[in-house]
DNA sequence: GTCAATTCACATGAAAGAGACCACGGTCTAGTG
DNA sequence: CTAGACCGTGGTCTCTTTCATGTGAATTGACGA
């Protein structure tokens, strides 16, 4: 019988000796004991949130660095040391964490009002409300007691770049009108050049204190994934040269220790899979396979119609013809695309953001040349491997109903 | 041959519309005492 | 009399269209050597 076979399937696999012993480890939520290799960068960011203990303001921050290089991590770190200390000594401070990022939750002016009025305790409905409203709400449960806030900010530029600066301008002379309580703002971003951008009356006020957070290099990343490889993993899980491998790539992807945690998440469930006991170089790479193939699949699935329909055609001619690829082609057969499946083709307009959007994604490379008398337009190339890229129109086409 | 003007095929920006979702206050309606 | 249903108004948010402006080098054509 099928059933009882499972039976046994199940029942090995409760025998089989788990390489893991604790696999929360090697998540990227996971917050560990000790921060490893950034003491100078904690010790600056204590060192300007400290006067919060003393019930003054501290500085505004203004963090940043590449991908995976502990910012957040740091911060958190920090913040955390800070309000424990607070706590037994009874002072009145309170540190409120926000990823900007997080769609639908703090991604625009309102939302990241409303959000950080509820962390306050006030209720705010998620629509409907005048954002004006909303900002008097807040300020009134934050002036309501005499305390030092802080406010971090994570990837404050994706907030930036989809609602603009006035948000942070307003956060930052909010101060002006409060009569008992003090805000002050830590931000954090990925992107170097995002501080030039901004308008300047916001950029000197926001950037009081600076820290740049270094990509780690190599040995710093070995250091870090024995260090949680060590808890994560059962003794004599991990073979020969596993380690340095894996900083080894992810040094080579500009040091991102998220990346790297990952990497090595994704091999021990391979080798476990594989009901292997130990993990070794080939686990590795295609654990390596594997995150970009399921990033890639993510992405693909989870795209709009018309982003799917347009990376078709993009796919389509790349796989037909060796030459460049140009904004009009692809249009033209978007357009066919769309009155295939019965979808209203969107203008050009859009079809060329949407190709701009998938270039963030990093689905494909885009670079606008210009071919003189014939015009500008975007060269597109596929940025994926060529021989996934078969497999890629298979699913846009399922997808599609093709 | 040289050089400035022209031209193409889009890129890029700004503004505004459509439609979904939501809160709030006022009005209507049916059920209850 | 009152709770709940049902508008109308005004707000946000996302996706999209419309209109306007920008752009960079191949091409063209005038000009001079």
């Amino acid at each position: 019988m099928g059933q009882s076979g499972l039976t046994g399937f199940f029942d090995r696999y409760l025998e089989a000796k788990s390489i893991f012993r604790n696999k929360a480890v090697l998540q990227s939520a996971h917050i560990p004991q000790a921060v490893l290799h950034r003491e100078k960068e904690i010790g600056a960011i204590a060192g300007i949130l400290a006067p919060s203990l003393k019930k003054e303001k501290p500085s505004n921050l203004f963090i940043y660095g590449k991908a995976g290089s502990g910012k957040t991590l740091s911060m958190r770190h920090v913040a955390a040391e800070l309000e424990m200390h607070a706590d037994a000594n009874n002072i009145p401070l309170k540190i409120v964490y926000l990823n900007c990022k997080l769609k639908r939750i703090a991604d625009t002016e309102y939302r990241l009002i409303a959000q950080l009025a509820r962390d306050y305790g006030k209720s705010i409905p998620p629509t409907g409300l005048p954002t004006d409203e909303v900002y008097k709400i807040f300020h009134q449960a934050i002036d309501s007691n005499s305390c030092v806030n802080i406010i971090i900010l994570d990837e404050i530029d994706q907030l930036v770049k989809k609602a603009g600066d006035e948000i942070l301008y307003n956060l930052t002379r909010i101060n002006d009108e409060l009569k008992n309580a003090k805000i002050s703002i830590a931000g954090i971003s990925n992107d170097m050049v995002f501080l030039d951008a901004l308008d300047p009356r916001v950029k000197s006020s926001l950037s009081e204190e600076e820290i740049i957070f270094a990509p780690y290099n190599a040995l710093q990343l070995q250091d870090i994934l024995s260090e949680r490889a060590r808890e994560a993993f059962t003794e004599n899980a991990l073979e020969q040269g596993v380690l340095e491998k894996c900083a080894a790539y992810a040094a080579r992807e500009h040091g991102d220790a998220r990346r790297c945690l990952e990497l090595l998440r994704v091999a021990g469930e391979i080798a476990e899979r594989n009901s292997s006991s130990s993990i070794g170089i080939s686990h590795l790479d295609a654990a390596d396979e594997k995150i970009e193939r399921d990033r890639l699949m993510i992405i693909l699935t989870t795209q709009p119609k018309q982003s799917q329909a347009t990376l078709y055609a993009i796919v389509s001619i790349g796989i037909s013809s060796k030459a460049s690829i140009f904004t009009g082609d692809v249009y033209e057969l978007y357009k066919t695309v769309c009155s295939r499946i019965g979808l209203r083709p969107l203008t050009q307009r859009r079809v060329s953001d949407i190709i701009a959007e998938l270039d963030m994604l990093g689905i494909v490379n885009v670079k606008v040349i210009s071919k003189g008398r014939y015009g500008r337009t975007r060269e597109i190339a596929l940025s994926v491997p060529s021989t996934t890229t078969p497999r890629m129109k298979k699913i846009l086409e399922e997808s599609l109903n093709l």
